[in-house]
DNA sequence: CCGGTCGCTACAGAAATTGTAGTAACGGAG
DNA sequence: CTCCGTTACTACAATTTCTGTAGCGACCGG
């Protein structure tokens, strides 16, 4: 009985990832994750939603080895949450764009 | 009364963006499209959501001029769309080598 | 011991999603 | 004309997910 990924019954690496990020709030934190270390009450009041969803979250996110918890810093990206922040940063210009277009 | 961005007090286009494609199956959907069009049910039937919920999401879609609909071809990324797509192709070769380190 | 912060959890109510069924419009075959 | 298949899409109850609030236990400085 394998463990079977949300949404998809392939198992594909491309679908895990877009099941993960396409859960609410998850896009979101890793934005917020994206300069600095960020506690857990900080990150909460960033984003605005309830602490069970942002712990939720932060342990998917965990398990996929794209955040850590610093004890002494707090959440922050690992290396590899680092280089999917990079494929996602020109969203930041392009969406500049695309409100001026709608 | 400005129209509120879920979970986004701001309306800051990037805001707005990750709130769009953070709600489930918006990113499956994209990626469905990003070869050729595909007709509702078809779209449905890969993806393996309700007929209500992948409604929803075209309708948000097209609202956002990221997809549309050809009476002919079924329902297709428009230029906008098409520019999105492309910032998240990277993510098919990321995801493979993702899927290895976790 | 007290008061603050830390990550995190419990739980009831609200909202989103699912699964199934069905609608209305169109087109082609008989 | 009727029948059949296809189209996009909707209704609705059951289920799952999320919210909002409160609070826990551990730690630390005064």
């Amino acid at each position: 009985m394998v463990k079977r990924v949300r949404g998809s019954t392939t198992g594909r690496p491309i679908m895990r990832l877009l099941d993960l990020l396409g859960r609410r709030w998850t896009l979101r934190i890793v934005w917020e994750l994206r300069e600095e270390p960020r506690r857990f009450r900080e990150l909460q009041d960033a984003i605005g939603a309830s602490p069970t969803i942002v712990n939720s979250r932060l342990a998917e996110l965990r398990e996929a080895k794209l955040v850590e918890l610093d004890a002494d810093a707090g959440y922050r990206l690992t290396a590899l949450g680092r280089e999917l922040l990079r494929l996602f940063l020109p969203l930041h210009l392009w969406s500049e764009k695309w409100a001026k277009a709608i």
